[in-house]
RNA sequence: GCCGGAGUGGCGGAAUUGGCAGACGCGCCGGACUCAAAAUCCGGUGGGGCUCACCCCCCGUGUGGGUUCGACUCCCACCUCCGGCACCA
């Protein structure tokens, strides 16, 4: 370096200004945020992260500072902004830690949050740190079982489409009339919460139960252990209630349209009909349907009676068998003495079959006749009822009619079983279909057509029919209309130690055995604390491990009654249900919320996470709160109103190539990848290697990589997920080592649009980081002995030219901020950094109010920068800059003047010249004209502002 | 199979009420500074062609068609990749 004093130099250091900022903000509680907003408010809110044990991953800083970029520009433009953070700390990792480390869950899950805040505060995220909570917080959870009781007095009136108290629930007088226990049975029947002898998955290795959700393929979705059902007592939450309004109400937010996809396919709502099929003799069905004729269609059908659901009533005449489920209530009655021992011993199998061996038996259908047939209503034919594993008893009343000719899983299993397959829609000229062949009942067609074999309703479209039909089976008490949901219901409890302990009582009787009766926890003695226990290992039996809890945590003795506490805890899902409406009053002892903060503040404006939580927790959150509104404490009837779910960041691009055990390349078109995902050839299918290429030693030929040496060897060129097994995780506390929180936050919104799926890259870090030294040097003399302006920083006013760059900067970044374009955003930016740094002198207050720009994205770089500039207080609250429209209006315009839709030359014209003077401008230019000479000008096309096109014959 | 999303230089990406394809950054090449290196600064960089004399020409946004004066953008058919669902009657 030359100069003695190279140390005391200023360049740009973000290991030192980055802790001084992160210091001054939170002496000044610069971002702490007023009980009720002051102005216009905005709530930006992030997903709370899951504190593991490894820490932040770098997928975390992308959506934060997304929002925290939004969050500082908002309180520039002075909107009173709420932006909090806190834990979703309950949950799986930390207990199996525990078990496996002996390290209580409440020391390691607080032990990591302390790491996360850590790792947060050195983001420099303008959070208000104050309102900061964990899920695992007695004092939070206390509020968590606190709406799990007003789930559980909660029913939901079909008629208004809405949660009332079930005080209010009307009981029937039959019901009455049995007494107060049928009364209070009544009610447990439709409370939101309520107990239910379910089918669960049980996963033995985890010890615990899972919702429907947390299964993929049979397999728990962590950790990939096989799942079984058994039938256990278990808490459900009656979602189901709400799916209507789920779907419906999904219309108010401003959400990706894809992830409102998701969440619709998910809810799976159908429209069709129910129908009953009369099971007995001839001259019984003629009664039964006069009988009908008078009653109407029942609410739930007689036993003689087989009830199904179909999305086509339109092909009611070509259902030429019926299927149960194995696990259907009416299978007892409808085996005949000769199949019962078949019938039997096909139940005993589909029960004990896990989910897993269900899917993997897929491709072939299975089941047994049950002896019985049912009378079809519109025919009185009589068809034969089979049980098959197929139906699911979980999804519309577990039985079906099977229409072979037009439904694939049914032709399927006809074929299978040589049943009869009757065409009943015609499906003319449809593309792509065989007509022949289905009218043959050869194949299965399953789009819509015409109607045939259908008695009086022949000729009518499948639209048609299906409408005509369902009124008459209406009128004749044969069947209605339904609409179905793939939803079920949601399976609220867990056989671990680490979650929400339930605030229910069971009584006891005498013999100290459940009398089946449940009570609520009084709200004034909650929460009810997790007990101390030493052993946390699940028992490999579905039994909670709150059953090792100390007795007198487990009795409660009241009025008299000993009950016991219920030892189930909640799923995690429970905590991030609400924990947006803690933040807004995180200290409140006496509510949840207080209503006038929650009626300031709420809706979210906006909600920026992963993708991989489009369904779950979107959908729980969503459900809690329009209970919670229904019942009066929320005033808005959803919480999110603009969602943004940021994409995945993968791990550096890696070339691969592949070897055979003899060390021979091997193309990577030849390559297959086995059940364990390994690499296998395609031919031969041995075992291959892959093996890491230096990027040297390949190359791209058309659109493919290949070895250099051997171009005959294809290479893959992709990014992977980032995983500890592929060793390609980046962490960020080495990135801030190495480059600074600002370059990592500026980098991360540089990759590309926020919600894109992108690669990492050190280089792409390393290429912000310079710009960030650009901007340093564009502003400081780092050649001085200490800290000053670089001398070309001058108090002198722009000129002409300097003020178009600026308010054009200004008009781009704000604009881009508006739309989250965070990466052209930084673009503008760049090149404003690239005409000013040529700029001598350079004006103060430019550089200003570029800074003030900046501040989003690099506060500790801005707020060192502006102090630099003689300014005392943080940027924080300082005005956003705005942009004169003068100055961003060209005087001049180029414009590039094609000929037949070839540029050919460019014309300069006055900004508000008209089209004929453009039109001249273009026809008399050199290069143009030479175009034109010789030929016919057919038409000028000019577009203002744009371009000029010369269309000539 | 069904539902979403995406295919643009060596790489990340930019540009759509249809109007100059490749902004900005990385990488690479060349130059300046230096004894040298690092750092920094300047210039170049889609492919091909040309007497490549810096001018000009042709091709080019996954593939094949179409609409249009004009298509990365719209329409039809298809291919590939990513995500989700998957016996839901």
């Amino acid at each position: 370096m030359g100069q003695g004093a190279s140390g005391a130099m200023p360049r740009y250091n973000p290991q030192v200004i980055e802790p001084k900022w992160q210091r001054y903000w939170e002496e000044h509680q610069t971002f702490r945020t007023p009980r009720l907003p002051e102005g216009q408010k905005y709530y930006v809110l992030d997903m709370f992260p899951y504190p593991s044990g490894e820490g932040l991953h770098v997928g975390h800083p992308e959506g934060y500072t997304a929002t925290d970029i939004m969050a500082r520009y908002k309180r520039m433009r002075g909107w009173c902004v709420m932006h909090p953070m806190g834990f979703d700390a309950f949950g799986l990792p930390a207990e199996e830690h525990a078990i496996t480390k002996g390290v209580p869950p409440q020391e390691s899950t607080y032990r990591n949050i302390a790491n996360f805040r850590r790792q947060l505060k050195m983001l420099g995220f303008s959070y208000d740190w104050s309102r900061e909570l964990a899920t695992t917080d007695p004092d939070y959870y206390r509020w968590t079982q606190w709406i799990f009781l007003v789930l559980f007095d909660t029913w939901f009136d079909p008629q208004q489409q809405k949660g009332r108290p079930i005080a209010e629930l009307p009981i029937p007088e039959e019901v009455q009339a049995q007494g107060p226990e049928a009364v209070e049975q009544y009610r447990d029947e439709h409370r939101l919460a309520y107990q239910a002898e379910a089918l669960v998955n049980w996963c033995p290795a985890l010890g615990t139960v899972l919702a429907n959700e947390e299964v993929k393929d049979g397999r728990s979705e962590r950790g990939g252990h096989p799942v079984q059902r058994i039938p256990l007592r278990q808490w459900m939450l009656r979602i189901t209630a709400y799916a209507d309004r789920l779907e419906r109400e999904l219309d108010l937010v401003d959400w990706p349209e894809g992830i409102k996809a998701l969440q619709r396919n998910w809810i799976g709502r159908s429209e069709g009909a129910e129908v009953d099929f009369f099971i007995g003799s001839q001259e019984e069905f003629q009664q039964w349907r006069q009988r009908r004729q008078q009653t109407g269609f029942p609410r739930k059908p007689e036993p003689n009676v087989l009830r199904v659901y179909t999305t086509r009533p339109d092909t009611l005449f070509g259902a030429t068998y019926m299927v149960i489920a194995p696990e259907h209530p009416l299978l007892d009655q409808l085996t005949t003495p000769e199949q019962r021992e078949q019938v039997e011993q096909y139940r005993r199998q589909a029960a004990t079959k896990s989910d897993l061996d269900r899917t993997d038996l897929a491709k072939q259908k299975t089941g047994v006749f049950t002896g019985s047939y049912a009378i079809n209503p519109v025919n009185g034919r009589e068809i034969p009822i089979w049980v098959a594993d197929y139906v699911l008893m979980s999804y519309g009343t577990g039985a079906i009619m099977a229409v072979p000719a037009h439904d694939e899983r049914d032709f399927e299993f006809a074929q299978q079983y040589h049943l009869p397959v009757v065409a009943v829609v015609d499906p003319e000229q449809a593309e792509g279909v065989d007509r022949e062949a289905v009218l043959a009942g050869r194949v299965a067609f399953t789009g819509p057509g015409r109607a045939i074999n259908s008695g009086p309703y022949n000729g009518l479209t499948t639209e048609e029919f299906k409408r005509r039909i369902t009124e008459d089976l209406a009128r004749q008490g044969l069947g209605r209309f339904a609409v179905n949901y793939r939803l079920r219901d949601w399976l609220f409890s867990r056989q671990r130690f680490w979650g929400e302990p339930f605030p229910i009582l069971h009584e006891l009787d005498d013999q100290g055995r459940p009398t089946g009766r449940v009570v609520p926890v009084p709200e004034e003695e909650l929460p009810v604390l997790l007990p101390q226990i030493d052993d946390y290992k699940p028992i490999g039996r579905p039994e909670p491990p709150l059953e090792k809890a100390p007795p007198e945590w487990l009795y409660v003795q009241r009025d008299g009654k000993r009950y016991k506490r219920e030892t189930n805890t909640m799923p995690q899902w429970a905590g991030s249900c609400w924990y947006y409406l803690r933040f807004l009053d995180p200290k409140n002892q006496q509510r949840f919320v207080d209503p006038e903060v929650e009626r300031a503040w709420m809706p979210v404006d906006l909600y920026v996470g992963g993708a991989e939580h489009a369904v779950l927790h979107l959908l729980y959150a969503r459900f809690w709160h329009k209970v919670l509104y229904d019942r009066g404490y929320v005033s808005t009837p959803e919480p999110f109103m603009k969602l943004v779910n940021q994409g995945m960041i993968l791990g550096e691009v890696e070339i691969t190539g592949y070897q055979d055990a003899e060390g021979r390349w091997v193309s990577a078109d030849l390559v297959a990848s086995d059940d364990e995902d390994r690499p296998v050839h395609k031919q031969t299918g041995q075992e291959l290697r892959a093996v890491k290429i230096d990027p040297q030693q390949a190359e791209k030929r058309q659109n493919r990589f290949v070895l250099k040496e051997h171009p005959e060897i294809r290479l893959e060129s992709r990014a992977y997920k980032m995983s500890k097994s592929r060793g390609n995780v980046v962490n960020p506390d080495h990135v801030v080592q190495q480059f600074g929180a600002d370059a990592l936050r500026l980098y991360e919104m540089f990759m590309g649009p926020l919600e894109a799926t992108k690669p990492w890259s050190m280089d792409g870090v390393s290429g912000v980081r310079n710009f960030l030294d650009r901007v340093w040097r564009l502003v400081i003399d780092q050649h001085a002995p200490q800290m000053q302006l670089h001398p070309a920083v001058a108090d002198v006013e722009p000129n002409e030219e300097q003020l178009r760059v600026l308010h054009r900067t200004i008009k781009a970044v704000t604009e881009d901020i508006e739309k989250m374009s965070f990466n052209t955003a930084i673009a503008r930016m760049m090149e404003f950094v690239n005409f000013f740094t040529h700029q001598d002198p350079r004006p103060k207050r430019a550089l200003e109010q570029f800074v003030l720009l900046l501040s989003p994205f690099a506060p500790h770089l801005a707020e060192e920068l502006w102090q630099a500039l003689g300014h005392e207080q943080s940027l924080a609250y300082e005005p956003w800059p705005e942009w004169e429209e003068k100055y961003v209006k060209q005087e001049t315009l180029e414009l590039p003047v094609q000929v037949n839709g070839k540029v050919r030359g460019r014309i300069t014209v006055p900004a508000d010249a008209d089209q004929e003077q453009i039109k001249q401008a273009a026809l008399s230019d050199e290069k143009v004209a030479a175009y034109v000479q010789g030929k016919q000008v057919a038409r000028v096309i000019v577009v203002p502002g744009r371009l000029v096109n010369v269309v000539v014959r």
